[in-house]
DNA sequence: TATAAATTAATACAGTCGTATTAATTTATG
DNA sequence: CATAAATTAATACGACTGTATTAATTTATA
């Protein structure tokens, strides 16, 4: 009848291959399994289209690395700290935890990254994360105001990420923990969460830095 | 010449296994690796001891989990809120980030627990992680003070447990990004960072009831 | 010391894995 | 339509897995 796209089942698989990392991680997932969830195609088609299974995991990172910079490339060095803090977070949250299932199971695969890593783990955090930490630094040094050390910013920085990335990380005990924590849409309650308690963290080092810098003057 | 313990390959053969499961995590350490790693155990020697690979893990997560109870069971409810978070928060950085080998590969069994759980993990769960969070949330809820809802609560414990797990999680990353952020410890002073982050983030909560409760009284 | 029990050793086995190979079939192209 | 290319299908292969089996050896016990 109608005429099948082209590369559909290599789009199939690709789709498929998503699900099973994601569910399985890199090494369990089989190409078996990958082949059956995209279809009538064969235990070769893995191969065939891609090579290997490493290469068509490497692909798929690749994908999802470019998906997320994407969403995170706006520019936003116009605003005050506050707000590119406000923005950073909200992205973030959004992109984590808007719960479709595309984005569940990439999250799920970058993850498994972080946890255990592949070989491509330094080009990972190099390509990956860095960018993004520098710019976090950099919003932290600038609501941290004057005083404020390296390290001190890198704490603050931690503690953001920490909350960020924690419920990804521990989604199986979290979700049994506290069920249905994250129904639709609730990701903008958690980003709205997340940024006062973190200015609140940095209003405590503020109020430090300021005693200090009083402490200092007066002694 | 000397007598050699009784159990002496069988201790071998757990202290292997915590290395070979911290490092490859369950499904990819194999019985042989474990083995000759204990030293001159034959191949079978996991089954003749433990009956199978899964009972040996399932024997290594009953006690870590019993090393963790006992490291934490401290009781301290006499103490004032504040010192309590102060209690939680540096015994759980100890215990996480005193950088002895035994306690990081411990860790690290936990952490593949909690990202790709085994069927152990409910129960895991309500007997580990349950207990641990009704004791923090217990404790958020006086810091928080009158007016606190539930919800608030359990996102500043989310925001508390997120910082203190983080590292855990993403230790590989994070060892690319910062190469020696725990030296000897310095978990101490992360423990520093986390409580003072935390009570500013709480603050934050307590300004905004109190500014709410006003704003009720004057409209 | 003689005998039984415990432990170690060596090997085998069925199952699954990623991948390669070859043939059948569909699709594109002149 | 005829031919070449692309894709799908079916099967095979060597490597590795957890586990079982059987024999050799050490240790404990009477």
């Amino acid at each position: 009848m109608t005429s099948i796209p082209k590369e559909n089942t290599k789009q199939k698989l690709i789709e498929a291959a998503i699900k099973v990392f994601a569910e399985k991680g890199f090494r369990d997932a089989t190409v078996r399994q990958i082949c059956k969830l995209a279809g009538a195609a064969n235990i070769n088609a893995v191969n065939y289209y891609f090579g290997s299974k490493e290469q068509l995991y490497k692909q798929i990172l690749a994908m999802i690395f470019a998906k997320y910079d994407k969403q995170v490339a706006k520019d936003f060095s116009d605003k005050i700290p506050e707000d590119q803090l406000a923005i950073y977070i909200s992205t973030f949250c959004k992109i984590l935890y808007q719960e479709s299932e595309a984005d569940t199971d990439t999250t799920a695969i970058l993850v498994e990254e972080f946890t255990r890593p592949s070989p491509f783990l330094e080009e990972m955090v190099d390509t990956f994360n860095r960018p993004r930490v520098e710019r976090l630094l950099k919003i932290i040094k600038g609501l941290l105001g004057e005083g404020a050390t390296d390290d001190m910013a890198r704490d603050c920085l931690v503690s953001v990420s920490g909350q960020l990335l924690y419920y990804s990380f521990a989604r199986p005990v979290f979700a049994r923990l506290f069920p249905n924590y994250f129904t639709k849409n609730s990701h903008e309650q958690w980003a709205a969460h997340v940024f006062k308690f973190t200015m609140g963290g940095i209003a405590a080092y503020k109020r430090e830095l300021e005693t200090k810098g009083g402490e200092k003057n007066g002694s």
